[in-house]
DNA sequence: CAAGAGATCATCT
DNA sequence: GATGATCTCTTGA
């Protein structure tokens, strides 16, 4: 399967957020007794558009934490909100310029089982249906934070495994959370699949 | 079902 | 010292 590469990730922002509907999240995982494999469909994103997004956190300027967003796309920026849950973004665009795509949800495809065990829940719908909730499932903490998304041996990557979705079958939708963004808190930059099940919010 | 509160800490002022 | 790109649980209709 095509892994997404570095040309993908240095499209424009908003492209690469609605891109990402239908590729394959992959989370391989060396710990333990053998390789687990995790995966889902990406059915939820939300684009954070550069220096200027006032929603974006390197609006704020290069701090130690906002310098992963300045790194060139394809490197994934891990951060702790809420003093407990993780939000996992893939870095866009090229390099100083700071941008980046959080991934919302997904639909669970592969290691379903193990997710339930991180997750602590049996059902399915709770599993990834929100930023917490699936780096909490794919065990991803800020270990990944400033890790590549693009290179051979990456633990963390995305797949296009030919899943195409039809642009009537995108909703466009102001993004969660962020009504303290000014002018910007307003604007349609969360892309979702239509009638799916594992999309966190809808309109 | 909706609304509200509490959890809990890295980050920046 | 305040706050957040969230989630879960409790309360009450």
């Amino acid at each position: 399967m095509p892994r997404l590469n570095q040309k993908f990730f240095h499209q424009e922002t908003t492209k690469i957020a609605r891109e990402l509907l239908g590729k394959v999240l992959v989370r391989k995982s060396a710990s333990g007794r053998g390789d687990k494999k995790l995966s889902g469909v990406i059915v939820e994103t939300e684009a954070y558009t550069g220096p200027h997004d006032l929603a974006c956190h390197a609006s704020k300027g290069k701090t130690p934490r906002t310098q992963t967003m300045f790194e060139s796309g394809g490197v994934w920026y891990v951060y702790m909100i809420y003093g407990m849950y993780h939000c996992l973004n893939i870095v866009t665009e090229g390099e100083e310029y700071p941008a980046a795509v959080l991934i919302r949800a997904i639909e669970p495809l592969e290691g379903i089982e193990e997710m339930k065990k991180n997750r602590k829940t049996e059902k399915l719908n709770n599993l990834t249906n929100g930023p917490g909730k699936l780096c909490d499932a794919l065990g991803i903490s800020k270990k990944q934070n400033c890790t590549s998304a693009i290179s051979k041996d990456s633990e963390l990557y995305i797949e296009d495994r030919g899943i195409k979705i039809s642009p009537k079958n995108i909703k466009k939708a102001k993004r969660i959370g962020v009504d303290y963004a000014g002018i910007w808190k307003d604007k349609p930059l969360r892309f979702y699949i239509k009638d799916n099940d594992f999309v966190s919010k809808k309109d």
